[in-house]
DNA sequence: CGTCGCTCCTGGATGC
DNA sequence: TGCATCCAGGAGCGAC
């Protein structure tokens, strides 16, 4: 699932494949997938713009577009960009292609139909709900360890629960939330405000640390993930918790467990996370 | 406001 | 072999 490392590859390859092309048409075989505006007026506002640059936001995928507008695309579960020749197969759950005037396609593909497609004036994407509310970005100076010190203080949510909450902190999912905690050693159904100084500090570095890496191997595909060239990620062999349910711990060599935490699946070592 | 549980969806895994 | 059920999960929503 598309988290901060995937979305962030993502970014990364389609700026680099699809900037400075302009989009000359539009097939929409799914509309509920786009939210706003409506379809006609997505339609008409999105032909003739050319793709500027790519910007990320949390889990978005902010495609900055000519005439001042952002296409705002959250990939969800299974959604996936793809950058292809307009002649290569068109797969099942292909739901919106964008043409572009390089006989190149910009398509959206989404099994599970969660993913969203916005269309709005860049001045007006920081206040699309979902991304209005957002927490500080990881991997930049907004999130300080004062700020999560402060955070975390008197919560009386469980650690996992809040590393998965957008705003708190925004990019985690499930598989980054599990390897940060691996990472820090801390045990998924602790209380958030029970951490004390040091915990924190690791918490932090981790939560850090695995995200940088993710991005490094350019994320974990376990099934559906690809980049926007159609790629892999490569996290996935270097995963320590997330999916390794019965197979010993890295460090200790205690079996993984897996058990809910808040509602969401979570594995972790019962020896080396307390 | 904080917290919880439900919902959207498909297909692979599991159960009988 | 076939059919039913469960499970995966990001984020919005309603309930309390």
């Amino acid at each position: 699932m598309p988290e901060l490392p995937e979305v962030e590859t993502v970014r990364r390859t389609l700026e680099e494949q699809a900037a400075g092309k302009e989009i000359i048409g539009i097939e929409i075989f799914m509309a509920k997938i786009i939210k706003m505006p409506s379809i006609e007026e997505f339609r008409r506002q999105i032909i003739d713009k050319t793709i500027i640059k790519v910007d990320r936001r949390g889990k978005y995928l902010l495609v900055r577009l000519s005439g001042d507008m952002t296409l705002v695309v959250h990939l969800r579960m299974t959604g996936q960009l793809i950058y292809c020749p307009q002649e290569q197969e068109i797969i099942k759950h292909t739901h919106i292609i964008f043409n572009l005037n390089n006989a190149y396609h910009l398509r959206y593909i989404d099994q599970r139909q969660f993913g969203t497609l916005n269309l709005a004036a860049n001045q007006e994407v920081a206040n699309l709900s979902g991304i209005r509310t957002l927490g500080p970005e990881p991997l930049e100076g907004e999130f300080s360890k004062e700020y999560l010190d402060n955070y975390l203080t008197n919560k009386k949510t469980k650690i996992k629960a809040l590393l998965l909450d957008q705003t708190f902190v925004a990019g985690l999912g499930n598989i980054y939330a599990d390897e940060a905690l691996f990472t820090a050693g801390i045990h998924p159904e602790r209380l958030a405000g029970t951490l004390n100084s040091s915990e924190k500090s690791r918490l932090y570095m981790a939560i850090k640390e695995v995200l940088a890496e993710g991005i490094k191997y350019r994320g974990t595909t376990l099934k559906d993930y690809v980049d926007a060239e159609g790629k892999r990620g490569g996290f996935q062999n270097r995963l320590k918790s997330y999916g390794r349910e019965g197979k010993p711990c890295v460090v200790c060599g205690n079996n993984i467990i897996k058990k809910k935490v808040g509602g969401r699946s979570s594995s972790y070592c019962p020896n080396c996370q307390s």
